[in-house]
DNA sequence: CAAAATCCCATGAGATACCATTAAGGTCCA
DNA sequence: TGGACCTTAATGGTATCTCATGGGATTTTG
């Protein structure tokens, strides 16, 4: 199956569209799919999306009984928050304004793929990461420990 | 089949009057019905609902749940409360006032979607749960239960 | 008949669809 | 090899429609 990969930085119009990028598109679309399902993360500043399809299992894991026995809160928590946004004629989605303030977006969105899923991240937040994250490794490299 | 997901606030008017949130109502309206089944939780401060086919067979759909209680008290329980409550021609349901009572609703609702049924929360107070609730995965995934 | 429940219509805001323009890359051909 | 041309992607703006909401009219019921 086509994965996500790759990172492409897109604009946020003041409606809060934003193009998918077309690759991104290219897998959901190949799949039959005409929407994004998209959540913010619950550990990161940052948005994530794919398929519906891979949201669909969700479900099951859901504390779906008729009893108080807390089951899957991770799966609560997410169910809460997605939400599915149709492709508009030209492939671009409106961003609910929460999901545009939990991530904190301003006038641009960086894609990067992730396999099964992407994030959408504010760009300058997204490279203090990365740039913080290859130093881990740059450094675990120089101890021997890769 | 479609489920209820995302999170919706809407007003409660004088009436009790509130609008369904268009998604729920597209998957309720999905499967030909035209009125949402609503009864108080047995075991928070909030009201569930789902299509009425949801609670036909009440006992079997609770069959994988576990119950400090007999399956057949708590469908007892929730049958004795359950109430058919038909949309008007804007999409609203009437509230029955010890629903109101019951769930402390003022003039708004929050719409919680939980996969085959949704939930309706007094908004201050299902934002303290989502907090408690997202606390409680944070810790498990730090300690690495997750 | 009075109170309450139901239906009906009006309205504004927000969401969605539609069209127009720009930018970038690639192809084909002379 | 240097353009002319074509296609796709991204973006900007406008028109249209849907949803949520409020208020009133009308019907039902006790």
């Amino acid at each position: 199956m086509k994965a996500f990969f790759g990172t492409f930085v897109n604009k946020v119009d003041a409606k809060g569209r934003v193009s998918v990028p077309a690759p991104f598109r290219a897998v959901i679309q190949g799949r039959g799919l005409q929407s994004v399902a998209l959540h913010p993360s619950l550990f990161d500043a940052c948005l994530e999306g794919a398929g519906f399809d891979r949201f669909e299992n969700l479900e099951s894991e859901m504390s779906d009984s008729f009893s108080p026995t807390p089951r899957n809160e991770i799966a609560d928590l997410i169910m809460a928050e997605l939400r599915e946004l149709p492709f508009d004629g030209e492939g671009r989605i409106v961003l609910p304004d929460e999901f545009i303030a939990k991530s904190n977006l301003k006038d641009q969105a960086t894609f990067i793929g992730q396999g099964r899923k992407f994030q959408i991240w504010e760009p300058t937040a997204l490279a203090a990461l990365m740039k913080a994250k290859l130093q881990r490794v740059a450094a675990a490299v120089k101890n021997g420990d890769a």
